[in-house]
DNA sequence: TTGAAATATGAACAAACATTCATATAATAA
DNA sequence: TTATTATATGAATGTTTGTTCATATTTCAA
């Protein structure tokens, strides 16, 4: 018997699905997926603009999708947890059939 | 090596993701997760406007999320499939930590 | 210190969306 | 038929949000 769950799991499930339900930031998703990248190099590979890209970084790094570190100029961004990769994955399937 | 998907596929990810990200549908989706169940049922369950249901079951419909079936004047819907089931189980697993 | 490269930020705007209210449609019973 | 129950729909609205443009901040090299 799955009940529905309380009003804080489903805020923040709701806001799990938000942050990941944008076509930009699931491309971002997917280019840090193996390693860390800098911005520069999400921008080229993402195809965005570099101000897009910065605005919906910080998006995914409020919600702890993202982690980062810095070397010199650059940021480095990586995924924060695994749940990130299980997430993509279960939707990739669900999109692929 | 995970490559960024295809625009078609992301596209459709973006869809999923978009329909399942909002506190209604998401309540609406847990309420017939285990069993199909009617509209007025589900109104009762999760405590929204009849219209409100209304309108999200289409949003729902329309995604492929869930389906229904008719009994007199009352429509029953259900799940379409298991994914919907996995995404959930995993999102809510990522919330609960 | 000047300049350049990398990243972040704020304002502005159009588009999308969740919700409400009123009403329509469908099915059944009396 | 009329009345009632169940569900769907359309318009209206306030809010959120993705994107762009211009500009600010940070870091380091020359």
């Amino acid at each position: 018997m799955s009940e529905i769950p309380n009003e804080k799991i489903l805020t923040k499930m709701e806001e799990l699905l938000n942050v990941a339900s944008d076509y930009t930031r699931l491309k971002i998703l997917y280019a840090i997926m193996d390693e860390d990248k800098s911005v520069s190099t999400i921008v080229e590979e993402v195809g965005a603009s570099q101000s897009l890209v910065s605005h919906q970084l910080k998006v995914l790094k409020k919600a702890n999708l993202v982690a980062t570190h810095k070397e010199g100029t650059k940021v480095f961004y990586k995924l924060a947890d695994e749940h990130v990769n299980s997430l993509l994955k279960v939707v990739q399937q669900h999109a692929e059939e």
